[in-house]
DNA sequence: AGCGGACGGGATAGCGCTATCTTAGGTGGT
DNA sequence: ACCACCTAAGATAGCGCTATCCCGTCCGCT
């Protein structure tokens, strides 16, 4: 209509820093650098900048700051499933942590696949993420490659690794998996069984704990493994599938609280007594635990803690700060309940 | 070093459009439009684009692309939980959609507080969101004027609101409560109590279908609310004061599993017999309601083809294609097992 | 006084795409 | 044939920021 002095639209009606700028009284640059606390710009030049943007409604175009600083303000999390609760509490502290800081989620799942992650690690790296965090380090050479090659921060989480130049928050599975077992061996159980599911690599770890506390009366027979996942449906088949294969098992460790509670569940509606027959284990101590029939015994697993301290440490990477330490092991805890 | 030609970076490695474009043998601009398939280009040209694609790896920059449209590829997607199964299955079901469809998901979890999903709309519509996916009709009017005042496609999941312009899939949450209600009644319960947790709308519809169902035999002093969020610790402790308060109740309409299967444990720690003393059903019908004892009577909601569905729409609408039903209705089932 | 250098502010030049506007070839109607 | 009219491809011009380079000032030193 009138004065139209773009060629181009500009119909959003929102305001620029340009406009922020001009508003202020100082060049485009500086309220760039007043806006970031970059570089040092006068205090009373970042005051002026400040109440320009107040007055405007100033909100900034990520798009354009990724465009043109060549990084988002997204950092994208990797984890295997939504439909545990495990990731589920681990995602909810870390998304907390980063939205606090700044940064956005792109969540990811991943199934358990190396080769869907990959495909995701693909996708989201177009973004120009600021970081990334990843679940353990279970992944395809080439998600490796993409992961050092696209130089993004990026944190590993629910397992360490202490090799050099990675970093992680997480715990020793394998070590968990010993302590419940030892626990278990200390109360005099000589029959364990170890029942899995999923057969990721954290579930193997804590197999490997589970038959070094053994050592010697560790008996391949007693172990009961089921690429499914886990659910309480399963928790209640393997059970069956234990006593049955298994007579004189007089205690078994579940790998997950779901498998535990679905075995609690069935030996309730089978009459087998627990922990007299036999005591069951859990791992994580999930939501619920401590409801069952008898109250189930795990090991208290920091999903939370994980997540928060993987964000924060995700953070101050970004941010080009140095990092205290760079593989942080956050224990867990062994929960004991009537169910041993 | 060598021929600086450019006073900027470049240092990624990154191949361009310009890139491509040259590569194969085109201006940028028609690589661009042969890319997104938009007007036509000879089908010669493309098949060029397309292999210079191939060869050099290209990746478009989601950036640059949401700075020169003005609007990115991300769907905000905003749940009032992580820690619900119900949540997070529909989130799923939309995530997996979405990205099939080209979009990213950004999840926004809001705690079923009105406030903080106005903050969080506020941050997230900074990017320009292609499109976006909330939870229900209930938020603050900010937060309406900013749904409206962006521009940006809009899909209510979970309740359905008949209003010309909104577009909505979910199922009557009324329709529902009554229908339990009704069935519950049918099969001779008279004295049904009504216990609910977290009281979001979504609840007190329930509720509302609850007293339609009875109508003048409905008896307020059989309705049990709480504000907490729902557990099963919370339902063991709602199942002892409703058989406190009530001592002459036969059936309870939990309006959440969590509640129900927190019911029947507390049930079996203190022998009460389900359904011979009271009846107990819930809603959701979430994994292990099966697994109960008794097996859990509840309400199977469609959450998981609400989120397919949902993220259809979204992504007609996005599109501007014509949606053939702005309003959804997925219903929902009966899931009766011995529980009642 | 002279000078190297730290410091605050600005000018310039894009980041990698796409919205518009143009322009070179067809098409068909009368 | 002539011209209005559609089509496909390209030229042009940014989107809204920030990386870099530059420049004037003000110091502290010798």
């Amino acid at each position: 209509m009138n004065a139209p002095s773009s060629k181009r639209r500009r119909a959003t009606g929102r305001a620029t820093l340009q406009d922020v700028a001009t508003a202020a009284g100082v060049s485009p640059i500086t309220a760039s650098r007043a806006l970031r606390g970059e570089r040092s710009v006068a205090a009373e030049l970042v005051e002026r900048v400040t109440a320009a943007v107040a007055q405007l409604g100033y909100v900034p175009d990520p798009a354009a700051r990724a465009l043109a600083s060549a990084r988002s303000n997204q950092v994208v999390v990797l984890i295997p499933l939504l439909s545990n609760a495990l990731f589920v509490d681990l995602l909810d502290a870390a998304q907390r942590t980063l939205l606090a800081a700044g940064y956005q989620s792109l969540i990811g799942v991943t199934h358990y696949h190396p080769e869907e992650e990959e495909a995701l690690l693909r996708t989201y790296l177009m973004n120009r993420p600021a970081g990334l965090l990843v679940t353990g380090f279970d992944r395809t050479d080439a998600s490796r490659a993409l992961l050092q090659g696209s130089g993004v921060p990026c944190v590993h989480v629910m397992e360490n690794r202490a090799e050099a130049g990675l970093h992680s928050v997480g715990f020793s599975q394998q070590a968990a998996g010993h302590a419940m077992t030892a626990e278990l061996v200390r109360r005099g159980y000589r029959r364990i069984a170890f029942a899995a599911a999923q057969l990721d690599p954290r579930t193997l770890q804590r197999a490997e704990g589970y038959r070094a506390a053994l050592g010697a009366a560790h008996d391949p027979a007693l172990e009961f493994m089921d690429a499914a996942p886990s659910s309480l449906a399963l928790g209640a088949v393997m059970f069956e599938r234990v006593l049955r294969e298994a007579p004189d098992v007089d205690a078994i460790f579940f790998n997950n609280d779901d498998l535990a509670q679905g075995a609690l569940l069935q030996a309730l509606r089978q009459g087998v007594k627990v922990p007299e027959r036999v005591a069951v284990v859990g791992f994580n101590d999930l939501t619920g635990g401590d409801q069952m029939l008898p109250p189930l015994s795990s090991v208290r697993t920091p999903r939370r803690e994980i997540g928060l301290e993987a964000a924060r440490m995700l953070v101050a990477l970004m941010r080009n700060e140095t990092v205290p330490e760079a593989h942080m092991d956050l224990g867990f805890q062994l929960v004991l309940r009537a169910s041993c």
